[in-house]
DNA sequence: ACGATAGTTCGTATTTTATCGAACTATCGT
DNA sequence: ACGATAGTTCGATAAAATACGAACTATCGT
């Protein structure tokens, strides 16, 4: 839960979401220093939201659907809802 | 979501839940003092989670359903199934 | 009117998160 | 081998959230 409670991480999932296929974290940046984003990577990663395979010299990362759909059931189906609507989730 | 990220009042959240009806301030007392309780309501008033009328000397905290409904579409019945299989949200 | 009870508000201390520059690792293309 | 690109890690600082005692408001019962 509290990996959704940072406006920039919502932001990253709900492109993750809309977009639907593992992004870099170049694609995910957010107008801020590489080690702001990092760190949020590192947030996602150890909540268990990505996960981040690495490909050459970029990192690919990709929601962890099942698992996060074990733990919280339907949530992400929620919140695709809510982002649709273009509402505010933070 | 914010709302959402603190323990003790996702607690909060579960108890007014489970049970179903408006609960006063000390019913959902967590063992903290009362001034510490009352950032919390205040925190769940403010992000229109709660909502709370006063009964002579007793505050009454009702979930806003509906208006989290609306803004969240079954978020609260996700977190309700989550609830029941005794995970932790936090 | 008084004491007890239910909560809030205020001010401050503590803890947690976020921010970001600088130095670092690893890969790619040439 | 070298320079450029993609990210991470570290360390320090800033910002935000939490924690809580003390003083306060309002209501209740006697």
């Amino acid at each position: 839960m509290y990996a959704f409670s940072d406006p920039i991480r919502v932001e990253m999932i709900r492109d993750l979401i809309e977009n639907d296929r593992p992004m870099t974290c170049g694609e995910l940046n957010r107008n801020r220093p590489k080690s702001s984003m990092s760190h949020h990577f590192k947030t996602l990663r150890e909540t268990g939201v990505l996960e981040t395979t690495i490909e050459g010299k970029e990192h690919l990362n990709t929601l962890r659907l099942n698992e996060i759909n074990e733990k919280f059931p339907s949530l992400l189906y929620v919140l695709f809802e809510i982002i649709k609507k273009n509402r505010v989730l933070s």
